[in-house]
DNA sequence: ACGCTTGTTGAAAGCGCTTTCAGACGTTTT
DNA sequence: AAAACGTCTGAAAGCGCTTTCAACAAGCGT
C-alpha cells in the first residue's frame, strides 16, 4: 500500500474524518477562514479561496450538517407531515414544494400521520426534536396545546389545505366550504332535489368536514337537506366508494345526486354503476372533488372541484422561506378552486325531457 | 416580573432555551444522568428516573437533535431518494419504509431526482451531507463514483426497484427482465406475433431498460422482433400513453398485441382504444405494469404484472435497519412478480374462432 | 472478612462547526 | 503625512449533547 500519499486517513475508516480543520491545514489558512469560504465565499480572498477550493476537492471533505446546526442553530431541514404518502394527492404538492424549498437549500424530511392526530404528535415532537426549522402541516384541526408547542420552539410553519380557522394567518390553502356551496348550487340549478353525499370522516378531519358543511349549508339555503341515511362517511378509498354508491342506489328511494367528498369516492361509484349497469348521468349524477389526473378520463367523465394543490405547495414554499428569511409575510389569501363540469351530472331523470 | 421563579428563562426567548444542564440541575443530578436517561433509562435509579421525568416535563425540555448527532455520530436520518413523489408508485412503498423505519426511531428524508441523475447526485450530496445515517435509492444505474463517495462515508445503502446489477448485495427489488419475460410468454402462448412497446426512456433508467430487454430477449427465444417503428419511448403520463397508442394503431399494419412499460401508458392506450373505437382486447391486446389500483377497474380490466412494491418497502426497510444494528445480513433474494391476467389480452382477431 | 462482580454515578473531554472579537493590512480622505 | 476607513483574517469561545473513565456502593462466593 501506498502510505505516501498527501493524507493520513484510511478510506475504510468509517465515516469521513476530513474536517474542516484539516482542509484549514491543507490550505494553510484558519478555520474560520474555511468556515466562511463555505457560507460566504465572497468574504474570502480570491487567492485563498482558491486554495481552499483545491484543498476541499483533494481531500474531499464534506461538511458535518449537525455541527453546522449545532453552531448556527439552522438545521436547513423542513418537516411535513401529510396524511398519507401512498397518495398523489399530496404527494403532488409536496414534489412542488420539495422542489421549491431545495432551491433555497433547504431538505424536506417527511412522515405520515395516516389520518391519525397521535401519530401527527408524535412526528411533530420528532421534528421539533430534530430542529427542523419549519413545519409543513395539513389542515388547521390539532391541539391547542400542540400549537403553542411549535411557537415556543420559535419556528415557522404552514397549514395546508385549508383556508381559514383561528389560524389564518399560517394557511395556505382554500375554502373547502364554498367550493362544495357552489358544487351545490350547480345541482340544485340543475334542479336536483334528492341529494346523498359519500364523505370522508370528518371527526379528525377538517377539510372533510368544511366540504359537509359546505354542502349542507348550500342545501339549506335551497331549504333542502341531506337524509341522515343518505349521508356515508368513509375512507378514502375505491372501494369504499363503491360501497357506499351501491348502498344509497340499491335503497328505497335512490337520490339523484350523489355529491363525492373526494375522488376516490367518485371513481368507485363511477365504477359500480357501471358494474350494476346504472347509467351515470341519467340515472343519477355523480360529482367528486379535487380533480385529480383520472377525473377527466372515467366514463362518463367526471364533473368535480379543481382544488389548486401545485399552487398551493408552490405558495406554502414561497411562504415559509419568506418566514426564515425573516420577512414578516402578510397572510397569504386564499386560493381559488374552479368547479369541472364534465359528463357525470345532468338533470334529474324526471326532467329529462322537460 | 417575578424572578424568583425556579428557572431564569423567558419562554418567547426564541427557540426553548432549555438544556439538558438545565434539566440536570433542577433533577439534582449531572448532565451525564440525564442524558442516560434519555437514551437508555433502565441504566438510571428508578428513583432518579422518576425525578428527571418530572424536570423534563416541567420545563418542557426537548433534546436538541444536532447535538445529539454531532456527539453520537448519528443523525436517526434515513435519506430517501425517489424518481417522483407525485407518484403512488413510489409514494406507497415509501408509505410503508417511513412507517417502518420510524418504528425503529429513524426519520426520513425525501428527495425527488425527477429521473434527472444530475439532480438525483445533487440530492444525494447534500444527505451525505447531513450525515443520513443510510441511504434508499432507486435503480442500480449511477456513476461508479457515486457508489464511491456513499461507501466512503460508511453508511448502508439499498437500492430498490431492482434485483441485480453488479451490486446486488444492496438490492432489495426484483427481475423486471424476468417479469416482462413472463409476460411475451404469455402473449406468444395467446398466438400473438405482431408486438409493440410503449415504453419509458431508457437511458437513465435501468428498470425500463430491464424491461425492454426481457421483451427482446423473449421474442428473441421465440424467433420474433419488435419493428423499431413498433417501439414508442415516452415519459410515464396518460397523455404520453394515449398518443403512442394512436400512432400504433393508425399505422399501416398495427399490432396485435402492445405491450406497455407502465401503468399509465397503458391506461392511456386503453383510454384512447375507447375514444378512438378500438375494442381491446378482440382488435388489440394491452398489458401494463404494475398492477396499481386503476388496473383492476378500467374496461377491460388491465393484464399487468403485479410489482411487490409494499413489501419491496418493507424489506428495504428492514435491511437497512439490520445494516445500522451492525447486523451483516445476508444479500436478500429478488422478490417475486406475477403476471395478472384480465380481460385486456386475448388471441389476436385471426385466431378469435379457430 | 476479603476480593470480585455488578450497578450507578459525575467529571471531563470532545463531536465539527460558526461566530464574535480584535488585529493586520492596504486605501482613501483630509 | 496622519487619520480614518474598509477588507480580510485567526484565535478562541462556545453550540448541547454523548461517552469514556474512574470511583464508589452494594451484593456475592468462599
Amino acid at each position: 500500500m501506498d502510505q505516501n500519499s498527501a493524507k493520513a486517513f484510511s478510506i475504510d475508516d468509517g465515516p469521513s474524518p476530513v474536517t474542516l480543520v484539516d482542509v484549514a491545514r491543507a490550505a494553510g489558512v484558519s478555520a474560520a477562514t474555511v468556515s466562511r469560504f463555505v457560507n460566504h465565499p465572497r468574504s474570502v480572498r480570491a487567492e485563498k479561496r482558491e486554495r481552499i477550493r483545491e484543498a476541499i476537492e483533494r481531500l474531499g471533505y464534506v461538511p458535518n450538517g449537525a455541527a453546522r446546526t449545532l453552531a448556527s442553530r439552522r438545521s436547513r431541514m423542513i418537516g411535513a407531515i401529510l396524511p398519507s404518502l401512498d397518495n398523489t394527492l399530496f404527494g403532488g404538492p409536496l414534489e412542488v414544494f420539495q422542489k421549491e424549498v431545495a432551491g433555497a437549500g433547504y431538505t424536506v424530511a417527511v412522515a405520515s400521520s395516516e389520518y391519525d392526530p397521535q401519530k401527527e404528535w408524535v412526528h411533530i415532537r420528532n421534528f421539533l426534536e430534530s430542529r427542523v426549522d419549519a413545519l409543513l402541516l395539513v389542515g388547521a384541526l390539532r391541539d391547542d396545546g400542540i400549537y403553542r408547542r411549535i411557537e415556543r420552539q420559535g419556528i415557522p410553519y404552514v397549514i395546508t389545505w385549508v383556508s381559514s380557522g383561528d389560524r389564518d394567518a399560517h394557511c395556505v390553502g382554500f375554502d373547502n366550504a364554498a367550493a362544495a356551496e357552489h358544487l351545490v348550487d350547480y345541482l340544485v340549478s340543475l334542479e336536483h332535489r334528492d341529494f346523498a353525499m359519500i364523505s370522508g370522516f370528518v371527526e379528525h378531519n377538517d377539510r372533510a368536514g368544511a366540504r359537509l358543511a359546505g354542502v349542507r349549508s348550500a342545501l339549506a339555503r335551497h331549504g333542502l337537506a341531506i337524509d341522515p341515511d343518505r349521508l356515508l362517511q368513509r375512507p378514502f378509498e375505491v372501494e369504499a366508494g363503491r360501497d357506499a354508491f351501491n348502498i344509497l342506489m340499491t335503497a328505497e328511494r335512490p337520490p339523484t345526486a350523489i355529491i363525492c367528498g373526494s375522488e376516490p369516492h367518485a371513481y368507485g361509484a363511477l365504477f359500480e354503476a357501471r358494474d350494476m349497469g346504472i347509467a351515470v348521468p341519467r340515472e343519477v349524477s355523480v360529482t367528486g372533488f379535487d380533480d385529480m389526473w383520472l377525473a377527466g378520463q372515467t366514463s362518463p367523465p367526471l364533473t368535480t372541484v379543481r382544488t389548486p394543490r401545485e399552487e398551493m405547495g408552490r405558495q406554502s414554499a414561497q411562504y415559509l422561506l419568506a418566514q426564515l428569511r425573516g420577512e414578516r409575510m402578510a397572510a397569504p389569501r386564499p386560493l381559488e378552486t374552479s368547479l369541472v363540469v364534465r359528463k357525470s351530472t345532468a338533470p334529474p331523470a324526471s326532467h329529462a325531457h322537460v
